[in-house]
DNA sequence: GTCTATACCGAGATAGAC
DNA sequence: GTCTATCTCGGTATAGAC
């Protein structure tokens, strides 16, 4: 049910960039799960088909092998959120922006996982991620919302709280879906649900085209 | 600035409930830090000034020391939130049981921080979490929230949006505040204001006595 | 009943074979 | 350039001394 188990059974010599994608991908599902230091370069070898030292080969050590997860992990969603952040400057712009966040975070919850973990206590990786991914993004946002704001539109939230009802609330119900669907919810809602949560806690006008919004 | 380090130096023989209450301490502080698989008993022992087999003597095991200190934060919390919460019916009862375990989140924020770290995959720990703390205490906030809003007070939520808000975003402000304060908040934030700011997002009445509301 | 000495396993990284 | 064999260290738990 959960191990890798015997997949290097398939292993066989792949051209370089399949593997490190291979690697790529199993890290950020062991990374996002134990978080970095509980997981094992061994599991993640193990999920790839190949074998932990290729992993030093093919990455530097555990600690690059996290950030290029991380890297590629933001470089999809930049993908998935288009251009449009630029010019999200619009209640209709930022609404959209924020559900391509929303809708990439519950298809790839590993990112806001990964976030989360390692959220909680200072460490050298917390301060290269601030810096280098959290940061620029929360500044962006931040002007964006005050732009909307002085338009008169949105709820009396300051740029900080925006991103902690974002981060905290609305991504965060995917990243934890295991605790939630045990409390009963999570089974029951939907990705188009919790755009639609997430817009009134911002006092944004919810699109309610072809999505019925029932109060429950 | 982080290592227990030679604390070892200090150690000696003491009464039994005093060393282990010294273990609790240091796996609370370790446990909420690193998470359960990253937090090593040995470290825990040192903090403690103790030797690290000494941990499975005063407790069976690493996962039981575990057990032992998530039980002793909520029982913890228990005693801060008061008996409010079987009559916490009316709107100021809720709203101070609310404020009560965001003081206590703000004060120990090891408890949310330990949930964090287990919430994002499933393990015989979350089950356990979830059945023995988390059920019960969420049905009781559950079936206050039921009669508030039948009394006609409070924002259009289901139960679930509001443990989710309060939980999600009221208290895990205090246990991620590494990051929020990199972030540029957290410093600014005081434990008041944070009240404040969940009751406006639940729609309760925010309470103004002595505290200024200024928008920021 | 309590602690120390130690066993045993799995972690990440390197050296050297191919 | 790529992978395998192996090293060293730190993890938890137990066995046996006091």
């Amino acid at each position: 049910m959960e191990g890798p188990a015997t997949a290097l059974a398939v292993r066989t010599r792949r051209p370089s960039v399949a593997l490190r994608q291979a690697l790529l991908d199993a890290a950020e599902l062991e990374f996002a799960t134990h978080g970095f230091d509980a997981a094992s370069t061994r599991s993640i070898a193990e999920r790839a088909g190949a074998h932990q030292p290729q992993i030093n080969y093919h990455f530097a050590s555990k600690e690059q092998l996290w950030r290029d997860t991380v890297d590629r992990l933001f470089g999809e969603l930049d993908q998935a959120v288009g251009d449009g952040l630029d010019r999200a400057d619009g209640v209709s712009g930022f609404a959209g922006v924020l559900e391509h966040f929303l809708r990439f975070s519950a298809d790839r919850p590993s990112l806001n996982r990964i976030i989360n973990l390692e959220a909680a206590s200072s460490s050298p990786r917390l301060d290269w991620l601030v810096e280098t991914h959290l940061m620029p993004r929360f500044d962006q946002m931040a002007d964006a919302w005050e732009v909307l704001r002085s338009d008169g539109a949105g709820a009396e939230l300051t740029p900080e709280e925006v991103w902690a009802i974002v981060t905290s609330f609305g991504a965060l119900h995917f990243a934890n879906a295991p605790i939630l669907t045990m409390l009963g919810e999570g089974h029951a809602v939907t990705v188009d649900q919790q755009i639609q949560r997430t817009l009134r806690l911002l006092g944004l006008p919810t699109r309610t085209d072809g999505v019925s919004h029932g109060d429950d």
